[in-house]
DNA sequence: AGTTGATATGAGTGCTTGCTTATATATGAT
DNA sequence: ATCATATATAAGCAAGCACTCATATCAACT
């Protein structure tokens, strides 16, 4: 039907849900193409321990980091750090379309979303 | 912290979550840079209508999309069509990444999915 | 062995979200 | 006006999923 595409749509479905966490994106930028503790982790995004061990073994399962063990402290990495670029790519595409868009901000998905109790 | 990224996180996280449902992206790639009527959508996807019409709900929520009015049909396309070749990266990358998987398989992201009632 | 610091795991909770069924709106033709 | 076709909307439900609290593991040091 389509020369590239149609056939990996659950693959990249797959892959794109794993980067829809603002969590995790932050997580995967922070490590970018080195290496980095849990505690760096901690430090840096702010967030509570268990939530990045959460996020970290949701990047662990899908395969997308490595772990090495140095003393106490485990150290993280993607296993492919083509994704930084790709990642920088889409921020940059982002960016782009922030300045196009009426509202100024990307919408989320669903419609109630609009109408209920106007959260946050 | 960082020249990119950081900053605009959020509006990134957004963005892959609207593109993380299967059937949105088979929607994007279809629609492609060229537009197409619902109609079309709804026979290329060989989803139900409501659900078509659904998922554009959301991308012209998030304004993804722009439409068009031809007689009974309305025509989709992107407002902006660079988002198909990054698609196309990420595809090719989630192909490249498939093959070093042990699993072969890009996973899910929580942890209980893999204990649930192994539905579907 | 006991303690401390680093990290992981499990259960529980509530918001999110994809989907369906039913219904509405809009357009064109008769 | 009525009808058929094209598309959108509303309400409800079940599952997904991010997060927290409590607890467990593991390494290094005493």
């Amino acid at each position: 039907m389509d020369q590239v595409g149609m056939n990996n749509i659950d693959q990249v479905a797959r892959l794109f849900k794993i980067l829809s966490d603002a969590n995790r994106l932050k997580i995967i930028f922070i490590i970018g193409k080195n290496k980095r503790s849990v505690s760096e982790l901690i430090n840096e995004t702010g967030l509570s321990q268990t939530l990045v061990s959460f996020h970290l073994k949701v990047l662990r399962d899908s395969e997308m980091v490595d772990t090495e063990r140095k003393g106490p402290f485990i150290y993280y990495r993607l296993k492919n750090t083509g994704l930084v670029d790709l990642l920088y790519a889409f921020n940059q595409y982002a960016v782009n379309r922030k300045e196009e868009m009426e509202t100024g901000m990307l919408w989320p998905c669903p419609p109630w979303f609009v109408k209920k109790t106007s959260k946050r």
